[in-house]
DNA sequence: AACTATTGATAAAT
DNA sequence: TATTTATCAATAGTT
């Protein structure tokens, strides 16, 4: 019906086959309705796409109809009376989810730069836009976490110098340099162990401090705070 | 769609409503065999006539449509035998559904700039590299859609350029200006109205030459190549 | 049911 | 997707 007669096959464009699909199923369900209004018939009609969406028409409750046609069949009859309005309900809502979860998926790829060929020069610029912003707020938030790194590295190593200083100090109170080994070997396990995280955070941070021998009092000023 | 149109009300005489439901009810299940074949659907059409007899229509087998409908409405009892197992079903793929929803949802947010605070150096660094190619993508897409604009436009101002070298050559075949002048304004009206956009590319981009009597083919001619 | 004059549906283009 | 247009198909009334 047409400028061109069409083969009755399926369509192997999906983007025709979806256009042909809109265009058949109105006409399909206006016929559905009118037969039904014009010759007092009952009909129910349901048609999944070929992406698996629902529609369906009922002259008058799709569950009575369905019931009517197992009765009619020769089938067991079921007991329902009126959960079509539930089905209803619960189809939309689940069609909705679909349709919301397409639309999202779209825009990531869009993001992505995929699928882009169908939008128009305006669409293009919004999203340029939305990507130069979201590219600017990444690397806004990246900045702002190296630079909290940083800022909790450099205070840790104040904490540390200055227990360095200390425990500098207490050695220069106590001549006996055996004594001082002795304790930071009973020392330096305890603390290492309880606190795990801060030593790989500092390690990865600055490993290059590689003194001369104050080695045993940076050893000891690491673990701590 | 026949000598007269018809009122879609219900038919009053009983045997004008058969006639009419008869050759309905063929074109409607018709109608639905070639939407389920051309559109790869799944079609289910019951009807029943107002004097009770039953005709139905399926594009795979009428059963596997209602259990399909069933389940895709999520409904309660039916026919089915395991109920239960078509409703965890759904509900594991109604809630994945959900699931893959937010999390499309975020990832959108995410690339939007939104919501990062919560993110990785990795994760930031990822989303970086995604949307400069998202947005390098963009570019690229935009750029070749102007540039097909732009060639276009040349296209069609070539071939004004070259309508216009025809109208001078005839208007210096006609020595009389009076009747010169009145072929250029029969002529140039036409080329206006059938190629809207070009003509306000032009407007805009040449509007303040001003000449003498060459001023037609000048401002045709101008804003091209 | 078969026949047409008409209206309706729709494929392709926009 | 929505409109528009050119054609083909469905069908209302008639025979």
């Amino acid at each position: 019906m047409a400028r061109e007669r069409r083969a009755i096959r399926r369509i192997e464009s999906a983007a025709a086959r979806q256009v042909t699909f809109s265009k058949r199923r109105r006409g399909l369900f206006k016929k559905a309705e009118e037969l039904a209004v014009l010759c007092d018939a009952d009909v129910a009609l349901v048609v999944f796409s070929s992406t698996g969406k629902l529609s369906q028409f009922a002259s008058s409750s799709m569950n009575e109809i369905i019931d009517k046609y197992s009765t009619h069949s020769k089938n067991l009859g079921k007991s329902d009376q009126q959960p079509a309005i539930d089905l209803n309900l619960e189809h939309c809502k689940y069609d909705s989810l679909n349709e919301q979860l397409a639309e999202a998926s779209l825009g990531l790829r869009h993001m992505r730069g995929e699928e882009l060929d169908g939008l128009s020069v305006g669409e293009l610029q919004q999203m340029e836009k939305n990507l130069e912003t979201g590219l600017q707020r990444v690397l806004c938030t990246k900045d702002r976490q190296f630079m909290q790194q940083i800022s909790d590295l450099q205070q840790k190593g104040t904490q540390l110098a200055e227990e360095n200083m200390r425990l500098k100090n207490q050695m220069h109170e106590v001549p006996t340099a055996s004594t001082a080994v002795a304790e930071a070997e009973n020392v330096v396990p305890e603390d290492a162990h309880s606190s795990d995280s801060v030593m790989t955070a500092v390690h990865s941070g600055s490993s290059q401090d590689n003194d001369d021998g104050s080695d045993i009092s940076l050893k000891l000023a690491l673990p701590w705070k």
